[in-house]
RNA sequence: GCCGCGUUCGUCUAGGGGUCCAGGACGCCGCCCUUUCACGGCGGUAGCACGGGUUCAAAUCCCGUACGCGGUACCA
């Protein structure tokens, strides 16, 4: 049977990065065994939906690199992809569980479920549950006489459908990352199916779906790993094939915890799939790193492509314990793969990204030559633009700690310098010359080369670092820099 | 509280009874290179949560404790 594997987000908001990891090791998973990649919408919360968001989730899918086989952008033998508008199907397998006596009619209103709970919290319960004890006390259609539940029915009341679980069993499965798993029925409630609004919980939904689409492996992450005997509970209720699970571990904020919006952001970290899109990040840097954010192919690598990844991925090396999002290890990979990145390619990108800012980017060439001068300095291509703005325009004032460096000597040596360049010829303006002309200014002033290249520095590019200075000079050309030391020189005196 | 899952350097991890006085990566520190800042090179720092067992031998197996995380909804 071939793999088929599912990545089901709700569509209540932007794609969280976890999300975005745990659609990565479903899309791994299916390319490594050949298999198929699946998108489904999970939208039976209707006062969660969020308008705009099944979008965001298919955008930063593409951003990273995965192509969907299929879903609601590209259907398949098995769509809808979306539970809305599987709605209807639903009922039916409701239906069909209350028929073999796994499921319930429920009619308590949330305040009478309330007084219940109430109720048992008061004599010591903690925390009281509908379940095998307490549904005998409840109006549903197992304590209720028959005639009425169906005048009930008829009449149109309020009514949801739970799962009768069964007393005292001990559900147990495999996980292909956890090994055996195993609970007591008696520690679970009866779970709402059908909610009165006519759609399914999650819980029905996903187990129906799973089944009907023919998905083998059920990837997801920790956090549903309490709610899988329920639907372990299910599939054997249906008489259906449970699909293999695997619970990922969770990605942890910094400080603890699960990778929450606002623990995330006060710590600096993007916690949504589109603050990358937007931040210019690397998507190769994003997946290699959320790849081996709980998972490892066991040797020393470090770097793969997406392709790669897919070849290396296998789930009984996904590690069990929660992993900590580790920003700095990111911007490293980023750095790494804007090296690895070729000037042209980075070329269009960068000068957008410069136009967006305002400045001129001049010529192709000039533009290509800035990008090579701060290849090797920069970890983020949002960094070529604020790096090398001083390239695209003159710099309106100095760095403050570059200005610690700004001596009392320096506008004498920036002068003597300028005495020196000022009279090469347009031609001769170039790095080697402007490097002798320096060393001449030092060896005639008979101080270290750092009292002279630095003042120049500052004065023409307003910054006390950056890249190599005299292609940097020449670059900017001669009446540019000689114009850039008068300036420097008058306000820096 | 109850249920479940987890725990190897600060972080991500390798390791699955002897080859481990625990390996790699990020970070951090130092040195080298060097015109600054970087890059690069070299080196260093730091860890098997704890307590019992099992065994000739345990980071590795078992039990317990502690701690962490998740779940405990007509949310997913």
């Amino acid at each position: 049977m071939s793999v088929r594997v599912r990545f089901a987000p709700s569509p209540t908001g932007f794609l969280h990065i976890g999300g975005l990891r745990t659609a990565l090791y479903n899309y791994l998973f299916a390319r490594h065994h050949g298999g198929t990649f699946v998108l489904r919408i999970e939208d039976t919360d209707q006062t969660r939906y969020v308008e705009g968001a099944e979008d965001d989730i298919i955008r930063s899918l593409e951003w990273a690199g995965m192509t969907i086989d299929e879903g609601p952008n590209k259907p398949g033998e098995v769509g809808p992809y979306r539970q809305s508008e599987r709605k209807a199907m639903y009922l039916d397998y409701a239906k069909q569980l209350i028929e073999s006596g796994n499921a319930y009619y429920a009619f308590d209103t949330p305040e009478e479920i309330d007084e219940m709970r109430e109720r048992l919290k008061a004599s010591g319960n903690p925390s009281p549950s509908y379940d095998s004890i307490t549904r005998q006390s409840m109006k549903n259609s197992l304590t209720l006489p028959k005639d009425e539940v169906e005048r009930r029915l008829a009449a149109g009341d309020d009514y949801v459908v739970r799962l009768k679980v069964p007393r005292r069993e001990t559900v147990k499965f495999e996980d292909l990352i956890r090994g055996v798993v195993s609970f007591e029925t008696a520690g679970l409630d009866d779970q709402v199916l059908m909610k009165s609004d006519g759609m399914p919980t999650y819980h029905l939904a996903n187990v129906v779906d799973d089944h009907t689409m023919g998905i083998t492996h059920v990837i997801r992450g920790e956090e549903w790993l309490s709610s899988a005997p329920k639907h372990m509970l299910l599939y054997k209720a249906f008489g259906w094939e449970p699909p293999t699970m695997a619970h990922l571990p969770l990605i942890m904020s910094p400080s603890g915890g699960k990778l929450s919006k606002r623990k995330a952001e006060s710590e600096g970290i993007p916690v949504n799939t589109k603050d990358y899109i937007a931040g210019n990040y690397e998507p190769e840097a994003l997946v290699n790193f959320l790849a081996y954010l709980g998972w490892s192919p066991g040797d020393d690598s470090e770097i793969h492509s997406l392709q790669e990844l897919c070849e290396l991925f296998t789930l009984d090396r996904v590690s069990k314990g929660g992993a900590v999002f580790n920003h700095k290890k990111l911007m490293w990979y980023n750095e790494h793969y804007i090296r690895e990145t070729s000037v042209a390619d980075l070329a269009p990108r960068v000068k957008t990204l410069a136009e967006e800012a305002g400045l001129d980017t001049k010529s192709d060439e000039y533009l290509n030559t800035v990008i090579e001068l701060l290849h090797e300095r920069v970890s983020k291509v949002d960094e070529f633009v604020a790096m090398g703005s001083f390239f695209f325009e003159t710099p309106s004032e100095y760095d403050e700690n570059a200005l610690k460096k700004w001596k009392e000597d320096s506008p004498a040596m920036v002068a003597a310098y300028k005495a020196k360049i000022e009279v090469l010829s347009d031609d001769e303006f170039k790095a080697a010359a402007l490097k002798t002309a320096l060393e001449e200014t030092v060896a005639e002033n008979e101080v270290g080369f750092g009292k002279v290249m630095m003042p120049v520095r500052i004065a023409t590019t307003g910054q006390g670092f950056g890249p190599d200075l005299f292609p940097a000079l020449e670059l900017m050309g001669k009446d540019e820099v000689l114009s850039r030391i008068d300036t420097a020189l008058e306000r820096l005196r």
